[in-house]
DNA sequence: CGTCGCGTTGACAAGGTTCAAATTTGGTGG
DNA sequence: CCACCAAATTTGAACCTTGTCAACGCGACG
């Protein structure tokens, strides 16, 4: 499916690619018909990608196949960078589309050698974007039970597993946070309970204690 | 509210901070009382925050008060730091917080100036953080109509406004970007046209007049 | 001791999904 | 070019998950 292979010339339009990929401007053009996979969720990230014409989605998968697409990508966009060495979702072709792409030669390494504060600046935005993906997933995938067990893990994870998970938010903020309503949150925490996937420390509801990790893990498809 | 200043140190725990900074490493730590705000959506954005003790969330609202948290921020985690001048969200202490700031002297320009690829790879980034910001506002808060609406005027903007809008993709691929079924987007449609806010052309669904972008605007919370 | 904020629970309503079927469109081969 | 078949889209009806509204309990605090 290769068309052709040329060094870039200075177009406009090359600008962003160029200045990506640093020196290396090396780029070819590549064409995938309608429904072809460009690269997988997990697949090693080799190449940074611009559109010429056509469409790219780019989306996730829970394991029982519901989908959640974060972005169409349109002609001039660009997608597939990726901060480690792994694409953390999949990306296919809409309709025929033909991309540009660069060889990506580790941005996240070369702008570490070049400057330090620039590759702290990146990998802060790109968790941060990580997390979005993340939570787009649930907002537009996940029932009520099964956002409320990916937050109880969230937290778990990120106060490093306590005996006590201490929630620090009110119920409103965790419904606000999940996309649901207090009393949705609260009938989820409800019947985590009485399922005994966890158990409330204290007189307070903020004091949880997870009883179940691997079960909670299982309402997260 | 004013705690104390001091030039950090350079323990550990400043590694981030200061390197975000560059050598403007002047950093003073402040208090929040629960429930106050840190900064708020439109706001010029000058300082970069990492909390020490406490919890933050940052949130986008719509017009009639819903409200969607895009994140909770924790004990070491950073936020505040945005690609532009003004904060695209609003951040407010979740209990009384501690955080340290950091005079943020415009991280996008100071890089520009150091490194051109490392500023240009940082505005991809960022755009498509800014995206999946508003992403998860749609997702989580938006009801069927309101997608399809902000869908209709995201794909109107993005290819310039023409007079017919040739959508690519398919009710499927609309229906797992909008959190929603194929046969609820394609309710919406109906009811867009039957409202006259938009007509079909030629026989294909995909090819679509938009006859009233302020009306669907409205739809937009 | 009364009030207020927060959380839980129940009854009911509603928006969206599921299931089913009709209709249209696009692609393919004759 | 037309016929035919598969895929896409629309529409209808029943159902269900979640939201809405209301009541209640509990603890904090004046």
């Amino acid at each position: 499916m290769l068309l052709r292979i040329n060094r870039a010339s200075r177009r406009p339009l090359d600008g962003h690619l160029a200045a990506l990929a640093g020196e290396q401007v090396f780029c070819s053009e590549f064409s995938y018909r309608r429904g072809t996979e460009v690269f997988g969720e997990g697949e090693e990230a080799e190449y940074v990608y611009q559109i010429l014409s056509g469409a790219v989605r780019t989306y996730k998968l829970l394991s029982d196949g519901r989908r959640q697409i974060n972005s169409f990508h349109l002609p001039g966009d660009m997608f597939g960078l990726e901060n480690g060495t792994t694409h953390r979702f999949s990306a296919e072709a809409v309709v025929e589309t033909r991309v540009r792409i660069t060889k990506r030669r580790s941005l996240l390494e070369t702008m570490t050698s070049r400057d330090e504060g620039a590759s702290s600046v990146l990998s802060l935005v790109t968790r941060t974007l990580q997390h979005a993906e993340n939570h787009m997933l649930l907002l537009g995938r996940k029932t009520a039970l099964e956002r409320v067990a990916a937050f109880l893990l969230e937290m778990d994870e990120r106060l490093v597993h306590p005996n006590v998970l201490t929630l620090p938010m009110s119920r409103r903020d965790i419904a606000d946070y999940l996309g649901l309503t207090i009393e949705t949150v609260s009938r989820a925490f409800s019947t985590l309970r009485d399922e005994e996937m966890l158990r409330f420390d204290g007189q307070t509801q903020r004091e949880i204690i997870l009883l179940d990790r691997e079960g909670l893990a299982e309402y997260d498809a």
